[in-house]
DNA sequence: TTTAAAATTGTAATAATTTCAAATATGAAA
DNA sequence: TTTCATATTTGAAATTATTACAATTTTAAA
């Protein structure tokens, strides 16, 4: 993903007055491309934000996902993450370690029959399996 | 998908001992391919068998997943959705109507590099957009 | 400084899912 | 056929994720 030098720039451009709370989540989303939970983002953050509320990580995250600078990654039922790079990317999750990895795929040739005359928005491609590191670790 | 002529026979085939309640929910599977939800599927369902449990439907949907006849559709966070088709296909969601279509798309020409050692166990195509429906009617 | 709007917060409400123990059904052995 | 162990289903309670909403705080313009 492109690099984001200013944050405070980066969310004015988008439309998003940069508050505190805004500022610092969303460098947290560029620090940790791990695609984090609202869990994980609130636990690593109240520790240097006291007054942080969950409210203010959910409804911030929703107005990022609004503004088009965040996309919900959904590989897994029970887990709503977050990811700050927005670009058409694949994302493969360990069923040993939990590691969700992105990588990229040619969308061209995917030779999608049924759906040709559909208006496409978004493509998400989600692949589980096993990473190099644990197929290794045996 | 495959045609299956005898609900009874594929779930002991596929190690499921077939008590009423579990083929009364694969028959529903099968008969509505509209990716259900639990909910959906326990509405539908709970007229014709009065004392079901909404727990019996969670129950033995995560055992058919489980004995790899059914699969799990995370198209949407807030829903967790089900299908009886378990070949690998990809879901297209209107944004407009909601309808989930199936479609079929090719996994081998991916190029796919940085994964290229991992094994590969489910692959999820989801594609959100406006069918052509929807575009047709403005 | 005053003031209105925007953003944040905390609590309560809602919804989805899981846990768990009790009740029921099933099927083999006696 | 009765008995008994096991598997399945059920319903209630607990847990978890998310949303609604009103009160408080912050921001920035007048
Ligand atoms: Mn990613
Ligand atoms: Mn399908
Ligand atoms: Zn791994
Ligand atoms: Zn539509």
């Amino acid at each position: 993903m492109k690099q984001i030098q200013n944050v405070k720039n980066y969310l004015t451009e988008a439309g998003i007055k940069p508050s505190y709370q805004r500022i610092k989540i969303f460098e947290y989303l560029i620090e940790n491309m791990n695609h984090p939970t609202v869990d994980m983002i609130y636990k690593d953050l109240v520790p240097y934000i006291p007054t942080l509320s969950k409210t203010t990580v959910y409804n911030t995250l929703k107005f990022f996902v609004d503004k088009g600078i965040t996309q919900i990654i959904n590989i897994e039922d029970n887990e709503t993450r977050y990811d700050a790079d927005t670009s058409t990317h694949g994302h493969f999750k360990c069923i040993k370690c939990g590691n969700i990895y992105d990588f990229s795929f040619d969308n061209k040739n995917l030779n999608i029959k049924q759906i040709e005359n559909f208006e496409i928005k978004q493509i998400h491609l989600y692949i589980k399996g096993i990473c190099e590191n644990c197929k290794n670790k045996k």
